[in-house]
RNA sequence: GGAGGGGUGGCAGAGUGGUCGAAUGCACCGGUCUUGAAAACCGGAGUCCGGCAACCCCGGACCGCGGGUUCGAAUCCCGCCCCCUCCGCCA
């Protein structure tokens, strides 16, 4: 959601910052202020009408206490309160158009964000590049990724994990999860069931509906993505400024319906309806947000370094972020059985967008509420984790070589080849 | 799934149609007193919207959320959300 006391003020710098996005985005800025204006109008007619009410209602009050007659100042109240009431449902119909058409327009593009195009920032570590002809993911997992039992099971895009790729994704998760302590982020489980004002409130809805699984029964809908969760955690809350930045971990499966997606990544499991995912989400004050941007980036930048890959980082292009993203961080692991660099990780800074949208403030020492600003990042994505885990380390005779940071945590140091 | 109870300010807890944004206690902040502290006493303190140059001030809104009844709703009615207790079921 936008400030729209900044919309007032200065519509012009809304508008143009919007138009980045491209699109008819910018021109709903118009009906957005045209509707303020109107409500704007009505809000002291109506409030002065409320102040004729209460007081009369005092002087009612008064007369029957001291069994005066108060059958004037009812018919007063009964005239005003007749015209208030008029007034009020037409502003009403005013805040039911507003509402949605601001809660439509995405949040501001950060200045730095790329524009036209994706910026490639910089190239990280040595690609793999093996003598023999490489294998993807699939070849080198045989039945441990077992696609054709998914299939049968729960339909395309669906997976078992087998034997000892369970024991390699137990340890990321716990290797990220000691990582992210030790970076000042709290483990959280949170749910992946959450109700549509939490989806809302991040952003996804309404911009992403067709991605996400519903349960209409319940009311309730699957998360793509803990973010969701790990936001909503604050909703509504004023945060002690001393508490801030609050840093938490996510664990959780992912649910994703990859409408549009037909045709594309479907073999194995690099994109599929059902992952696992440790999330890094954080809390700050407006001022610290970018440089926490910086920071989740490094982070992530650590975790892709430490498991062996060539990456590279790709500052995102403005038409291509999410409704709440104002700037996003791309991190590309290179993929030796696909010979291209896919995305692994991505940050973003949202800003004050999804604070807004869950009213989430907090309070500087001794100060008014201010909204803070919110930011998530991927510190392991386990499915693509695993398929870049497998291409990078492949030996010539499909056996796989996995980093030594993970058999501390349960990880087999090597896996056979598939049979 | 069945039956019942309840949601009031940071917390506890009054208030069941009228001058209630809301008693009282605790916690908090400031002051008096004190060498200092405690105690005692005095005072202050919520959030949001609008007006305004303004954190002063003025008006409005907020007693879980949304509707309704009424001249008037924290108080009555309806729907929803949440919490608790008992029974059943259950990883």
């Amino acid at each position: 959601m936008l400030d729209l006391r900044l919309i007032r003020k200065d519509p012009d710098a809304v508008r143009a910052a919007l138009a980045r996005r491209g699109g008819d985005v910018a021109d709903r800025v118009e009906t957005v202020l045209a509707l303020d204006e109107r409500r704007r109008a009505l809000l002291p007619e109506i409030e002065g009408l409320r102040a004729q009410q209460n007081d009369a209602n005092q002087a009612i009050a008064r007369a029957k206490k001291e069994g005066g007659d108060a059958d004037a100042a009812i018919a007063t109240m009964r005239e005003v309160a007749g015209r208030a009431k008029k007034l009020t449902e037409e502003l009403q119909g005013v805040e039911a158009e507003l509402e949605p058409a601001l809660a439509s327009l995405p949040n501001l593009p950060d200045p730095t964000a790329a524009e036209p195009e994706d910026v490639v920032l910089r190239e990280v570590g040595e690609r793999f590049e093996p003598s023999f002809e490489a294998k993807d993911h699939l070849e080198l997992a045989g039945e441990r990724i077992d696609m054709e039992r998914g299939a049968r099971l729960s339909g395309a895009r669906f997976a078992y994990l087998r034997g000892e790729l369970v024991f390699l994704e137990f340890a990321l998760v716990r290797w990220a999860l000691e990582k992210l302590r030790g970076h000042g982020f709290e483990p959280v489980i949170p749910p992946v069931l959450v109700r549509e004002q939490a989806l809302f409130g991040t952003g996804f809805l309404p911009d992403t509906e067709q991605q996400i699984y519903t349960l209409p029964d319940d009311d309730l809908y699957l998360v793509g993505t803990s973010e969701v969760a790990l936001a909503s955690m604050h909703a509504g809350e004023i945060l002690d400024g001393e508490t801030l930045p609050r840093r938490y971990a996510g664990f959780s499966p992912c649910f994703r319906r990859e409408a549009g997606a037909a045709g594309r990544d479907t073999r194995g499991i690099f994109r599929v309806h059902q992952f696992d995912k440790v999330e890094m989400f954080a809390f700050v004050d407006p001022d610290s947000s970018q440089a926490e941007h910086e920071r989740l980036l490094s982070i992530e930048e650590e975790i892709l370094s430490e498991l062996g890959f060539a990456y590279r980082v790709v500052n995102i292009a403005v038409n291509d972020l999410g409704a709440s993203a104002a700037k996003k961080y791309d991190l590309e692991a290179w993929l030796p059985g696909q010979g291209r660099y896919r995305e692994l990780t991505s940050c973003s800074n949202t800003t004050d967008y999804q604070a807004r949208r869950l009213e989430m403030r907090y309070r500087p020492d001794g100060g008014k509420p201010v909204t803070l600003h919110t930011l998530n990042g991927t510190a392991v994505a386990v499915g693509r984790t695993i398929v870049a885990l497998l291409e990078t380390g492949q030996q010539e005779d499909g056996s796989v070589v996995l980093p030594d940071v993970l058999t501390g945590f349960g990880a087999p140091a090597r896996l056979e080849p598939a049979s």
